[in-house]
DNA sequence: TCACATATGTAATCATCACTTACATTGTCA
DNA sequence: TGACAATGTAAGTGATGATTACATATGTGA
């Protein structure tokens, strides 16, 4: 918050071009990215209007750049989260999935803008490179759970399997249709014992 | 279109409220469900901006009725699905979830609609009924084939599991990732091999 | 047949938004 | 220092949406 003031009392903001993203990222968790406006992110980093459009060309670029950077941090925390795990391992496997779900929780708006982007950007090759680079990640520790190079087929269908199951129950949990279905769901079991599942067919 | 025509030369419009609804599904096919507008939706059933609050309280009152029409449908072509499969085979398994999948194919935008439907619906009874009796069709095929009672926790689990996968699989479909990661999958291997998994773990 | 309640539809108003244009301020570098 | 690029503001345009006050059709009962 201080920062905003601060940066405000000069003509220049300084850093208008992060400062957005952030509001913009903060009003897609509160109202969903299709609700969110311009104007009112402008509002938000305290600045006119107009602003935003010297930073970007329109609405569809913000939410691509926001896109990206939230593809990267998700990228960031899955090999963080396998860092300290042997290659090769299940644990692997089953520690991106947790990562996953986990970031789908705590960032839902962002989680459904990732997947859920207009058609203006379908065909985007930054985005779509982007998304291979995450799913690259599923696809190699597959790859070595199996032992078999990451290019063979067979690592491409099981991460994919791997990566649809666990895509659903992020989506699931969000929408809160677990709380819905009167489930509980084990989270850790669940994840174990799909990975266990698709590993060993 | 005839219709249409012919009914805005009454003053009266006969059947605004199916219309609407219609007109409504419409728009969400092509704007996505958080971008309709009653506006539009009026304009399109030929009647004034006003005219939907005669027989909707609101946007979310159109929304919910369109989604309970949609899960009945729903419903519907799953039972449809494994009429004719016999009790507790794994291909009724597959034929749900392969329908599952058409359907979101079929209509992405009301799939979207009935998963991704506002906080103000969270709570509603009436949707999440109609949730759990699409949610039980796959639960009861699950439990007739591991051979349990439809109650047992384990029929539940294996019954998510499957769920969370065909989900996933939809959503990626549905928002073009398989393509983006330039995948092509055989549905129907994917299917078969999935419930396979999750069955026999 | 005819007043009238009810259902249904319209016109008008007001707010908001994406985006543009013209101009102001600031930093920078030749 | 002074020109210029970068970055910001003010004001406005045209489109769209929600809401409200008002208008009309229609069936009903006397």
């Amino acid at each position: 918050m201080r920062v905003l003031i601060e940066a405000k009392s000069r003509y220049h903001h300084g850093d208008l071009r992060a400062q957005l993203l952030s509001a913009v990222q903060q009003l897609i968790e509160t109202k969903g990215h299709a609700n969110f406006s311009i104007s009112e992110a402008s509002r938000l980093a305290g600045v006119s209007s107009a602003a935003p459009y010297k930073h970007f060309a329109d609405k569809p670029a913000i939410l691509k750049a926001l896109v990206l950077e939230c593809m990267e941090r998700m990228s960031a925390k899955m090999l963080a989260a396998i860092a300290d795990l042997p290659v090769g391992s299940k644990e692997r496997i089953d520690a991106l999935g947790q990562t996953y779900v986990d970031f789908a929780r705590e960032e839902p708006g962002m989680f459904r803008l990732v997947f859920g982007l207009t058609e203006a950007h379908q065909g985007d090759d930054e985005l779509s490179q982007a998304g291979q680079q995450v799913f690259g990640i599923v696809i190699q520790a597959t790859a070595d759970c199996l032992g078999v190079e990451a290019s063979a087929p067979e690592a491409q269908e099981r991460a994919y399997m791997l990566w649809s199951f666990v895509h659903g129950h992020s989506f699931l949990v969000i929408d809160g249709k677990v709380e819905a279905q009167k489930m509980s769901v084990d989270e850790t079991k669940l994840l174990n014992g799909i990975s266990t599942a698709v590993l060993q067919i």
